[in-house]
DNA sequence: TCTTTGAAATATGTAACAGAATTCAAAAAG
DNA sequence: CTTTTTGAATTCTGTTACATATTTCAAAGA
């Protein structure tokens, strides 16, 4: 047995062959999270196949490259975490925008609530959902129901605006 | 100076005093996930806070606890992540169950198709969303608008059952 | 009685290490 | 000449080890 091999270029596993395809480096971590932290950066378990109804050919499986990618609902739904809040809608004051009693909304505080925008104002210390339209210089806020009536907004008093809906989250 | 302390029960630091408040272990992760991994784990990011409309009284600030709590978009909405998919929703059909165009469904294939669940088939290759009744022993799949007429669903041919609705994400 | 001080004990970030994995070219086999 | 085997070289990877920081308590000092 002689040598084999010996000093040369090229040889050995290749430098950025981990399964990151960039560098480690060791963190410490709560060992109870440990397990769901893997997941989390290794399989991507928040991201989860997205499929198109009504237009797909074929026969989609898990196997199959997903229609339309793959989809984090806090990322696709969260684009601001510091400024975003969840808040349960309550009535059908707002049935018309498709806010159902017991819906979930997802609240937006960095977004300019311009005309048009379904908004979360307080009014005399209660939240509520209302559509807000500006005209002629006065906003109102108008619900989504004919059987309630517009209210007019106005920053002063109990009155604030507190942020833009940007997703209702319904359950079956 | 002479000996101060000494060798006694109860000094020193406690166990259990770290950040956690459980056991750490280093863990190794790719240098660019770490910053978002330390935000996962120690400040919840994915936790935001969650306030009641209609209802609240107060001036809910983030200051203030959160009202119901603070929520992960995900763990509420994906309990069981290994047999979950979206779908974005095509037409009108199911606008009586409160399902738009373009909305994003959350499907569970994990969940039984019950009498009366909203599911998600494939009928000749194409994923369609209906409400699914069963009446003597015959499963209708039943559009949810006056426009549309009911299928009758047979396990044969092309038809194939691929989960249940659980959840409808519209956006504004 | 209140404040200061230092030893004791654990927390914490990271270097270091041992074993696994991977690659390449030389050697061996066909 | 072509294919297979082999072993050195090199990096990856999970874990241990360690130096430093942090926290606590009781004795000493004011």
């Amino acid at each position: 047995m002689t040598k084999q091999g010996g000093r040369r270029d090229g040889a050995g596993r290749p430098k950025g062959s981990n399964q990151y395809g960039e560098p480690t480096r060791p963190v410490r971590l709560p060992v109870s999270q440990i397990e769901r932290v893997l997941r989390f950066v290794r399989e991507r378990e928040h991201e989860l196949p997205l499929y198109a109804c009504g237009v797909s050919a074929g026969f989609p499986s898990p196997a199959d490259d997903y229609a339309e990618g793959a989809l984090d609902l806090n990322a696709h739904l969260v684009r601001q975490p510091a400024a975003t809040f969840f808040a349960r809608a309550r009535g059908d004051s707002m049935i018309g925008a498709g806010i159902h009693d017991g819906d979930l909304l997802v609240v937006d505080r960095s977004l300019t609530a311009e005309d048009g925008k379904v908004v979360v104002v307080s009014i005399n210390g209660e939240l509520t959902v209302k559509r807000m339209r500006r005209e002629k210089g006065i906003t109102w806020l108008i619900p989504e129901n004919p059987d309630y009536p517009p209210i007019r907004f106005q920053e002063q008093d109990e009155a604030h605006l507190w942020g833009v809906v940007t997703n209702v989250i319904h359950s079956l």
